[in-house]
RNA sequence: GUGAGCGUAGCUCAGCUGGUAGAGCGCCAGAUUGUGGAUCUGGAAGUCGCGGGUUCGAACCCCGUCGCUCACCCCA
C-alpha cells in the first residue's frame, strides 16, 4: 500500500448503483417488463458496440449526438465502432438484418440498456445512462401511435407517478417540413434582432430549435412564429388529427405543443415528450417519435416505424422525488445458532429455507445470542430462529416474530412451512412490502 | 466545449480575524456468558482532494491542478 498507488474512480459521468440503489431500478425494470408485455411487447437485446455509420446515418451526421457526443474509436479490423448514443437505430438495424419484417404482423419490440454520449454530466444526465425503450415496426396506423402513448402513462401511472406532461406534436415528414422550414427561416429573418444570442444563431444552424427556446423574453416572438402543425401536408394532417383523437378516446392526457422538435434527424410525424416538474433542467423523462424512412435510410425495405426512449435514471429521480414506491423488506429470517454443537442443524435449516426461496441469513462463526439477535435486528428480518443445545436436542427451534416480539416452538421439520405461511401475509405497517396492489 | 459553487472521519457537517482537527449519525466492544430495537460507558477511524507559494506557524490566505455538483449547450 504505497502512497503512489492513487485511487482510481469511476470514470466521470459513469456511477455505481450500489445495492441502496438497485431495488428501486428493478422495481422499475419489472413494472416496464410486466406493461409492455401486456401489449404483447417482446425483447430484443442488441449490442452496445456498432458500426459508427449506424449512427451517423440515422441520428444524422450534423446533430450534436454524432458530431461531438460519441465514444467513437477505430478497431484493428472492424473499422470506426462506437458505443451506442442510442437504441432506435440498432433496433432498427436487427429488423432488417434479420428480416423481421418477414414475421407476421407488426413487430412490437422493447429493450433496456446503457448508452453512452459524451456530454458534461449534471442532474438527470450522465455518460453512461439507461434507456428502456420501445419500437413499433412495419405499421403506421395513428392507432398505433395512440397505443404506445396509452402504454406509456399506463407504466407512469402503475410507478405511482403523478405529475407529469404529455406534450405532443407533429414535425410532418420529408414532402412538407421542407416547405415549413423554408417559411420559417423567412419570419426569423424578420424577428431575428429581437431575440436571444443563442437563437439568433439557432436561427442559422437549427431553426427548429429556436422553437425550443427557454428565455422568457422570447417567448412572445416564437408565439408569433409559424407553426409547423399549420403547415402540415393532407396526409400527415389527417394522421395527426387521427392521433389526437384517439388519444381523447382512449382518455390520455396531452397537451399539444407546436413547438416541440426532437434533436434526431431520423423523426417524421408524430413526436412527443414526457417532462415532470421533479427533475431538474433536464425534465425530460422520455421522448419519441414516428420515423418512417429509417427503415429505407439504413439500406432496409420500407418499413414505417414508431418508438420511445425513457432515460431510467430520470424515471428513478422521479419516481424517487414523488417517493411513489416504499423499500423491499429485505430478509425473511436470520438464524441464532449458539455453539458448535448446534451448527450442523442450524446449517441444514438455513440450507432449507434458502431452497424453499425463503431469503435467510446465518452467522458463519459461532456468536453470542445477544449478539445474533442485534444481527436480526439491523438486517430488519421478520423472524429470528434460535436454535441451542435444548432446541437440537428437543427437535423444536424457537420462532420469533422480530416485529411483534412474540416467540413460539416449531418443531425443526415444519419451520420452513410455517414460515411460508406466515409471510404470505402482508409485514406490519412498520415494514411494508413494495408495490403491494 | 463554457460558466458558477463546493471538496474536513464511512455519512451529514462544524471549525470565528491563520496557532497544528471536532460533533451528530453509523460502525466495533462492554454494561447484559440463551433473546434485538432504548439507555449508558469505552473504542477504532482524517495525508483537512492534490501540488506549490506566503508565514515562526496554513483546514483557513494566494496560485495551480484534479474531482464532484449545478447550470448553459444539447438531450433520455
Amino acid at each position: 500500500m504505497s502512497k503512489k498507488n492513487e485511487l482510481i474512480q469511476s470514470v466521470k459521468g459513469t456511477r455505481d448503483l450500489l445495492p441502496a440503489d438497485t431495488p428501486l431500478w428493478q422495481r422499475v425494470e419489472d413494472e416496464a417488463r410486466k406493461v409492455f408485455e401486456a401489449y404483447n411487447y417482446r425483447e430484443i437485446r442488441t449490442p452496445v458496440l456498432e458500426q459508427t455509420a449506424l449512427f451517423a446515418r440515422s441520428v444524422g451526421s450534423d446533430t450534436d449526438i454524432v458530431t461531438k457526443e460519441m465514444y467513437t474509436f477505430d478497431d484493428r479490423d472492424s473499422g470506426s465502432l462506437t458505443l451506442r448514443p442510442e437504441a432506435t437505430a440498432s433496433v432498427v438495424r436487427a429488423y432488417i438484418e434479420h428480416s423481421l419484417y418477414n414475421e407476421p404482423g407488426i413487430q412490437k419490440l422493447y429493450y433496456f440498456g446503457p448508452m453512452f454520449r459524451r456530454e458534461r454530466p449534471q442532474k438527470g444526465r450522465y455518460r453512461q445512462f439507461y434507456q428502456i425503450g420501445a419500437e413499433v415496426l412495419g405499421g403506421d396506423h395513428p392507432a398505433i401511435d395512440a397505443e404506445v402513448l396509452e402504454m406509456l402513462a399506463l407504466l407512469l401511472e402503475r410507478l405511482g407517478l403523478k405529475e407529469f406532461k404529455l406534450l405532443v406534436n407533429s414535425v410532418g415528414c420529408s414532402k412538407c417540413r421542407p416547405e415549413y422550414l423554408k417559411v420559417l427561416r423567412k419570419s426569423l429573418d424578420e424577428v431575428k434582432s429581437r431575440l436571444c444570442e443563442d437563437c439568433q444563431r439557432r436561427s442559422n444552424t437549427n431553426p427548429l430549435r429556436v422553437l425550443d427556446c427557454k428565455i422568457e423574453a422570447d417567448q412572445p416572438i416564437i408565439e408569433g412564429l409559424p407553426k409547423i402543425i399549420d403547415h402540415l401536408c393532407p396526409e400527415c394532417r389527417q394522421h395527426f388529427d387521427a392521433v389526437t383523437m384517439e388519444l381523447k378516446q382512449r382518455g390520455v392526457e396531452f397537451e399539444v405543443v407546436p413547438r416541440l422538435v426532437r434533436g434526431l434527424d431520423y423523426y417524421t410525424r408524430t413526436t412527443f415528450e414526457i417532462t415532470s416538474g421533479l427533475l431538474g433542467a433536464q425534465n425530460a423523462v422520455l421522448g419519441g417519435g414516428r420515423y418512417d424512412g429509417l427503415s429505407e435510410m439504413l439500406g432496409g425495405p420500407p418499413a414505417p416505424g414508431i418508438g420511445f426512449a425513457i432515460g431510467q435514471d430520470r424515471l428513478v429521480l422521479t419516481v424517487e422525488a414523488a417517493s411513489s414506491l416504499k423499500p423491499a423488506q429485505p430478509l425473511a429470517a436470520y438464524i441464532a445458532w449458539m455453539g458448535e454443537a448446534t451448527r450442523e442443524a442450524a446449517t441444514m435449516l438455513a440450507r432449507e429455507l434458502r431452497r424453499e426461496r425463503i431469503g435467510t441469513e446465518i452467522s458463519y462463526h459461532p456468536i453470542k445470542l445477544r449478539k445474533a439477535m442485534g444481527a436480526a435486528s439491523k438486517l430488519q428480518v421478520r423472524y429470528a430462529i434460535i436454535i441451542g443445545e435444548q432446541e437440537v436436542e428437543s427437535g423444536n427451534y424457537q420462532v420469533k416474530d422480530m416485529g411483534t416480539g412474540e416467540q413460539q416452538s416449531v418443531s425443526a421439520g415444519e419451520i420452513a412451512g410455517f414460515l411460508k405461511e406466515k409471510l404470505r401475509e402482508p409485514a406490519p405497517a412498520a415494514s411494508p412490502v413494495a408495490g403491494q396492489q
